[in-house]
DNA sequence: TGGGTTTGATAAACCGGTATAGCTCCTGCA
DNA sequence: TGCAGGAGCTATACCGGTTTATCAAACCCA
């Protein structure tokens, strides 16, 4: 026998077939007794579900997916999205429910594969990332009611499930560090103007500038490249009063700067402090290994897949979970300006 | 009406089921006009199949699955995996197949994880990474009866379907090129030894040391963290002869190298030329950048993705699908020795 | 003109589960 | 003693497709 099915099972133990279900998904409808003498058989025929007919039947398919959208070459630089994964993995491998992951160019194919996930029924729910200020992929999650967490910002007037550490927060906690070291002239190197969490990190640079002191506290959006990073870096120490701080959006874009201020004479942390807001291995590589900031991220997917299974179960719910707060994480590239 | 099954089709063109399943996939059994017809239907209903009802009735489940063991914190910082990954759905998505995607611990959970997968029909089909020496996947896979392909490595004995580089060829473009500079101490800072691609490159340099005048040409194995790989240079570098180019098996050893050099007050490439056996951004971040050798991997994925769909469709016949070999990009970490 | 083959379509079985109506037997309580 | 009610189980419909057996009508050629 190839692949034993329920109703294999039911012959050998006598019964029916309802009663190996109902047996087998720890719902009452049989005695103690017959449970245990059915577990026993399917356990010796090694019998698994077929995931199609469980789909069928039960009409939910014990699989979630999470597109991302960008480009593939900037890609997989950050240890990020594998961190995210992995957790997203262990927070559903308790329920031995399957992700589907999908990596497209930009948002329109991210929309269209939900559609075609809702209209083929093969995903349970959805797992969203980078969410931007008014982001077209929460009204359309609403409209195919498909269930949804979004990761990292809030989900806006109760729209979606979401999972969100304190970016302002986050953002205050390195820059009070370097006004405390002295600094006034902090710059900021952002990502895009789009994503939300870009948004509420300039805000927080903007509005705890007067109560710190600085005097100039620019904050330069960017495409998250190292090259734009770069060409930011080299425009901002070019200048006749240069910053003494500059704080990166990303782990790869504090790289680049590195290396421009290494290519100008700019020492560091002599010179400029740098801290990137993302940890990672590649700022531990550096000479000066870089102060960053870092998140528990395989602890944010976990926390990601739990919120979306609850959602699933009862879809009425909206739940906003808060995560730990990122740390500062300081090494060798943080120093009192001179 | 939510979603249209093939009876509401059936219902509206005034046919039966089994006649709309037939146009809609393409099969003989119906006119031509009739076909037409339906397809039309269909199209303004915006029908799509139940992947779960298809798969149920079809025996397949328009899925296959790719399982990565590594630990968590050593993915990610190669663009690697995210580059097949690309590469590996846009192969898939022209039949619009989707991947699953679990990354594990190790090799047994790997393996745990196809046992499931066929029980419970989840994939037609898997990818296999990071094939080692006697693989124990190889036999299992056989054993399940579950189509594969293996990326980089051939898979034995006629055993799997598979996709490769040439790895001695590789291997060779490196050393004659640093031994046409004048390179004659050469060192290798291989990976895991377990794995094939290691074996083939640290045989490749052996064989060849000789033809070109190599006076030392060791490999030392790592387990390819950064950690390892700064150790090892840290003791190349120390010994009295010390070589005059270092080959890195990845881009991670080979910054972290650099940065040994850098530590040790030996210039790059003055008195120490660096090549990485893998390109990415950030050798391209580096100063100097790292010469390196790139391979074309999303390429490779779309062929793997190819390579598996021909076996699934044909389990009988086994394709060994050779790629593009990969080409040295020079880049400022090359020199003639001093 | 008639028998055999092809064409176009239908009805029904089937895939492997889940959900539900209904049946039997046992227990408890008035 | 009689009856309500629940436990334990069976039989069966159902999910949405695919596939097969069957059949009527059209076609072909002698």
């Amino acid at each position: 026998m190839a692949r034993p099915t329920i109703a294999d099972i039911a012959t050998q133990a006598g019964v029916s077939k309802g009663a190996v279900s109902f047996a087998l998904n720890g719902r009452p409808g049989v005695s103690d007794a017959t449970r245990e003498r059915i577990l026993k058989i399917a356990e010796q025929m090694s019998w698994r579900p077929h995931s199609a007919a469980r789909a069928l039947g039960a009409s939910r398919v014990d699989s979630v997916g999470m597109v991302i959208a960008r480009p593939a070459r900037t890609l997989g630089v950050e240890p990020f999205f594998a961190h995210l994964l992995s957790g997203v993995q262990s927070g559903l491998s308790a329920e031995s429910i399957s992700l589907q992951l999908l990596i497209v160019e930009d948002t329109a194919a991210e929309i269209e594969v939900y559609r075609r996930w809702a209209s083929e029924h093969r995903v349970d729910g959805v797992i969203l990332v980078d969410l931007t200020v008014k982001d077209p992929r929460v009204d359309e999650l609403k409209a195919l009611e498909l269930p949804a967490v979004v990761i990292g910002g809030r989900g806006g007037k109760g729209a979606l499930a979401s999972v969100w550490a304190d970016d302002r927060d986050a953002m205050l906690s390195i820059v009070e560090y370097l006004a405390a070291l002295g600094h006034r002239r902090i710059a900021h190197v952002a990502g895009t103007p789009i994503f939300q969490h870009t948004q509420r990190r300039i805000r927080a640079l903007r509005d705890a500038a007067p109560r710190l002191g600085l005097v100039d506290a620019p904050s330069l959006t960017t495409d998250f490249s190292d090259a734009e990073g770069a060409a930011i870096t080299r425009k901002l120490l070019s200048q006749s009063e240069r910053p003494t701080a500059i704080v990166y959006d990303s782990d790869v874009m504090a790289v680049a700067g590195l290396g421009v201020a290494m290519e100008m004479g700019v020492s560091v942390p002599g010179d400029l402090s740098i801290v990137a807001f993302d940890d990672s291995i590649l700022t531990q590589l550096m000479h000066p290994a870089l102060t960053a900031l870092s998140r528990d991220t395989f602890e944010f997917g976990r926390q990601a897949a739990e919120v979306l299974l609850e959602t699933i179960a009862d879809p009425g719910a909206v739940i906003n979970r808060r995560t730990a707060d990122p740390v500062l994480t300081v090494r060798e590239s943080t120093a009192p300006p001179t």
